[in-house]
This record gives C-alpha cells, structure tokens and sequence, in this order.
DNA sequence: TTGTACGCGTTATCAC
DNA sequence: GTGATAACGCGTACAA
C-alpha cells in the first residue's frame, strides 16, 4: 500500500541530499558515525522537507514498540467509570512514563478478549482482573509477549500482583459480626459463574474465602438463613439494584457487606432513599476505599486497597520483564480495614 | 533484527504446509479465495505451530494500525486525578471502542509532546487542552495524521470540540455578583502564561473573558482591588494552596469562583479547616461538576459540562475523519450552571 | 494459487 | 574515519 504523496520517507530525504538510506538514519540515530558537515545537512533538508520517521518502520525493525498494553476484561467505558481504575492507571502510568512509555489501553474487541490481544502493538501486557486467564496466558505466550497478572490468581513461573483479599475480606466481615450483626447480605461482583461462588477464581474466590472464614469462627456460612449472595454490576446503579434485590429475598439484614465501594456507595443511596437509617438500623461496608467512600454520608467503613501501589508495582514489573528479562515473580500488597460512620453495633 | 525462535511468522507455515505465503494470508483473511480444504489444512497447521499473525507488519502492509492516539499535555497520573479526563475518556472509548480502536494514551516524553508524537504509531490524534497548540498542530500536518483538537482554539479548517467556556463562567460569576458578591477571588488553573491572563488562550482565554464580561456589567473588572486571580494546580492540593494565598494577599473575599472542581473542593478543604462557613460567610463556585461535587458540603455550586459527550463527539469526529474521510468541522456544546448550597448572599 | 514487489527504517558488512 | 550496499522484519496485494 503506497503512501499519499506529502509523506516524506527516509529514501527521499536519501536521494535530496545525496546520500544513502544508512546515511539518513545514522544522521538521527548515530550522528558520531558521520561527518558533522553530513549530520548538518542530512537534517537541514528533512526538516526543510518535513520528515517524521514512520514509527511503524521503526518498531518493526528495531522489534520493539516502547508501548505498553493494559488489557481489560469489559469496555473501557465501564472500567473507567470505576475511581478504582483510574488510580490503577494512574499508578502503571507514573512507572511507565518515566520509562518514556505510553499505554495502550486494550478492551475486548466484539467481546473476545482474544482478538484483541493479537492486534496489539504492544512490547508488553498488563491484565487486569481476568476471571478466566488461562486461554489469554497461554494465547500471551504464544506471542511471545513478556505479561504481569494483576488480581488473578498466581501462576506458578508467571509475574503477578494481588493484595490480600482474603484477609482484607476477613477483616470486614470479623468486624461486623464483633459488632454484632448476624442477618448479612454479601453484594457480590458479578462473575461468569453467576453466583455459583463455590466455583469463584482469583479475587472473587479469596473474598469469599475469607468472608467464610469469618462467618465460620461465629458458627455461620454463607448460605445460611440470612446470610446470602447477590452479585452485582460493578456500579452505583448496580448496587441499587443489588439492595433492592436483597430487601427482596428473605428477612432484611442489618448488615451489608459488598465486594467494591462503587457498590457499596450505590447500596448506600438505596438505604437512604428507603428512609433506612444507615448506620443505626443498617451497617455496611464496603471494598477498595475509593475517594468517594470518605465523602458520603455517612462515611463508609471499606477495606483499602492502595490501587496506585498496586499499579507502579506492577508497571515495574513488566518493565523488568520487557526491558530486564527479569524473572517472573509473585507480589502480594496488604489490606487494611478503614472503620468510618457507616458501621455500627446492632 | 531477529526474532527469536519460537515466534512463528508467516513464512514457517507456509513452508509447512506447503504452500505460498500468499495462500496463508488469504487463509486468514479472505477463505473464499482458497479451496476450503487448503484453507483447513493452512488453519491446522498454524494452530498446531501456535502462529499468531504480528500486528506490527500487519499494520505497516496495510497501513493502518487500528488505534486512536490521545494526546494530553501533562503526565498521565496527574491528568488521571481528575475525574474530569476519566468521564472524557469514558466518552472516547465508548465510540472507539464499537470500531474495535483501542486507545493509545500519549503523554509528553521528557515534557516534549513533540517527541512523543513522533513516535506514536496511530490512525489519528485526539489532542485534549493543548495551551500552545500551533506547532502541535504542525507536527500532525506534517505525519499526515487525522486530529480532533479538544478544548483549544478553534482554528479553521481544523476538527474542533470545545465547550461554551465563556457563557458558562459568564452565568457563574454572575450568579455571583447577583447574589451581592463584590470581593471576589478567583482560582484559575496553571498556565504556561503565568499569571498573565491577558495573555490566555482557548479554554482560559474564553473563561476570562466570560468572567470579566459579568464583572464589567456590574462595573467590575479583574485586577480591581478585591478581585484577583491566582493560578493553581489542578488538584485538591492545589486550591488548598490557591485559597491561602488569597487570604494572604489583600482583604479576604467574601465568594470565590474555580476554573475546576477539584480546586474548589481543595478551596472547601482549606475554608472549613480555617472554621470559615462556607455559603454563611463564603459563598464558592466550581467548574466542570465531576461527580464529588454533588458530594460534599455542602455541595458545590458549578457550571456543569458534559464531559462524556465531549469526549464522544471528538471521538466520532475523529473516526470520521479516520475512516471516511470527512471534512474537519467544529462543534461547540453548552454549559449550564448547576447551583447547589455552596454558594448564598452576601 | 503462486511469485514477488512493496512498505520503511535499521544495522551488519564492506569499500574507499 | 566516512559512507554505501544490501539484507532484514512480516504480512499484503497485484500480476501472472
């Protein structure tokens, strides 16, 4: 496929000053190999001529792009709606921009995760919260690509970064039964088990590993009288709805736990809008600590995650990779329980 | 360079399976050209040696790569703080992504922007809030590259989406004056004019001038005493910084209007931990409504832009330019101001 | 179906 | 020390 005329190569600023290809690129890339009076006059005339190198021609010879992809399991629009994403993202981007390396933000592309990866451009992937990540391991292999899994589960020989979900979880749920609740409704993440938690991967299983886990030292499972799951769209909206569902279902809780503050935050206005007193007749707590959760009323009790860290920390490691040949390896980052309003004594 | 072995290319398949690499490409791309058994047999084989096509060549054959570049001024984390750019490029990747474009983010490289579209390899640009544009602008004429220019100046015969800056700070600071206010603060945002407002361009340039045309109608003007500008970094940090330095400089002001939300809200921070009553004694007006706005208190009085939309239109507008050629256009939409408590008589 | 030129810059090798 | 030559990377598309 020809270029439009108007579009300078390297072979025409060649040809206008006389030289060689090799003369041209040596001029921009290695001027010490040439005569000053060449360099001068090689770069005289492309910018006379007005020549950008093709960044295509040169990734393709060189064999690296100097791009990072960060994959994502839904559309963009929707992750980015979480704070939780930018400040992920804002994380990757503080390590990769110092490296000079900018990102290609990667959605499914007619909702294949797959098709998506083989048209990236990138010298490296970051994964995000894949629930079903051996196909895409394996196709990431199969590329060649050097890939760090962020909030998975660990592979053995692959880089990956997580927090401490099941202490983080365990944390939220021991502090509600201490204060006593006993009637408590999970809002869960919606998964592709729908709602089949048995079967839970990565960060939804070691929640719920350790919501149990709690549950279980007060003489309680999930499953129980009162003790039920419901998964949600990862939005306000989808908490709403998710409260609602749960007001539904069985006798009404004086406790609800959810898997992301945006849901939390969406169950909150829900409570409120049914003139429920949160805090005094309903507790809840939430996950992620995104800045909204110290703005609403009441405040909201949430396990922090530090998505920034968990971001550099994983940029970093897929630099080693791609820049370092580095060995893969595994990264836990820890939780912690932030007690605010929303939570009570029954 | 070479690759290393264990990525399969094009040239090993057809060699295994016997046939041209022409035959192989057709396999994938156009089935119907081949007899369907050589297309099954092609598919086998490159199943079995785990080929997967490389998108770099595939790009440079085809001349196109698929991506829309976003181009911003600052480092990414710094623009990812603000919920402003995460809504704007919700609504980019909302339409990029129904065309299966992935987004290229592109910060400046060593604080070049130059430098760093030179080595993006996309199909357009989105440049958001470029201040010194021009020679911006050039560098993309010169690679050839489609653009949409997003809060800038409209320049003609290029793609542009702006916002009715000037009538939207023009029914703020109205609001404002309407109330009684007349020592008024303003809290702009940091430009590469330092302080020189008359010397803004685009988004600034027509802010002010929406202000000052509010103040000369009740017989005001910016630089009279009582009604002072100071720049601020966008972020809470920086209006909390922004809002001391007015007090320190003449007498205090009894309302004070931000070129962003999250400078108000760090002007908030800052008022309630001086024990100033906000909307009592101090009445503050933001811009932009990101979604905290409505969350704190009291809740912030501001002009509201659609920030989404924004972000869809320059997309669509791009991708018309992209895949069908279309002719630049520019497109201007409306401000409306939203007042809630933070803002009261004098 | 095949052969092959093409897109465009890089780099190893060679000549002066 | 200077610079040219040509192979290379990999998939596409046209002529045959």
């Amino acid at each position: 496929m020809k270029n439009g005329p108007g579009v300078v190569t390297i072979a025409d600023i060649a040809a206008r000053a006389g030289v060689s290809k090799a003369a041209v690129s040596y001029a921009f890339n290695a001027p010490e190999r040439l005569a000053a009076k060449t360099v001068e006059r090689i770069l005289a005339i492309a910018e006379e001529l007005h020549y950008t190198p093709n960044p295509l021609a040169r990734s393709m010879s060189i064999g690296r792009t100097g791009t990072l992809g960060v994959l994502v399991p839904q559309p963009l629009e929707e992750m980015l709606i979480n704070p939780f994403f930018s400040e992920f993202l804002a994380g990757v981007a503080a390590v990769a921009g110092d490296e000079g390396f900018p990102l290609l933000l990667v959605p499914p592309v007619k909702g294949s995760v797959d098709l998506a990866i083989s048209s990236a451009a990138v010298d490296g992937f970051l994964t995000l919260g894949l629930e079903t990540f051996r196909p895409t391991m394996h196709l990431l292999e199969r590329r060649g690509l050097p890939y760090v899994m962020v909030d998975s589960d660990p592979e053995p020989g692959v880089a990956c970064v997580n927090i401490d979900d099941e202490n983080g979880a365990y944390a939220a749920m021991t502090h509600l039964l201490a204060l006593g609740h006993r009637r408590i409704g999970l809002l869960g993440i919606r998964s592709p088990q729908r709602g089949r938690w048995e079967k839970y991967n990565g960060t939804l299983h070691r929640r719920v590993t350790g919501y149990r886990r709690a549950l279980q030292e007060a003489g309680l499972d999930l499953g129980d009288t009162g003790v039920r799951l419901i998964e949600c769209e990862v939005s306000e909206e989808g908490g709403r709805h998710g409260f609602e569902r749960l007001l539904k279902r069985g006798p009404a809780p004086t406790a609800v736990v959810a898997m992301s503050d945006l849901i939390a935050i969406g169950a909150l206005e829900a409570a409120l809008a049914r003139g429920i007193d949160v805090s005094g007749e309903l507790s809840l707590v939430g996950f992620d600590d995104i800045p909204e959760a110290a703005w609403v009323q009441p405040p909201l009790t949430t396990v922090r995650q530090p998505m920034q860290e968990k971001g550099r920390t994983a940029a970093k490691m897929l630099l080693d990779l791609v820049l370092r040949a580095a060995t893969p390896h595994h990264v836990v980052l820890d939780t912690e329980l932030v007690v605010r309003a929303s939570s009570a004594s029954v």
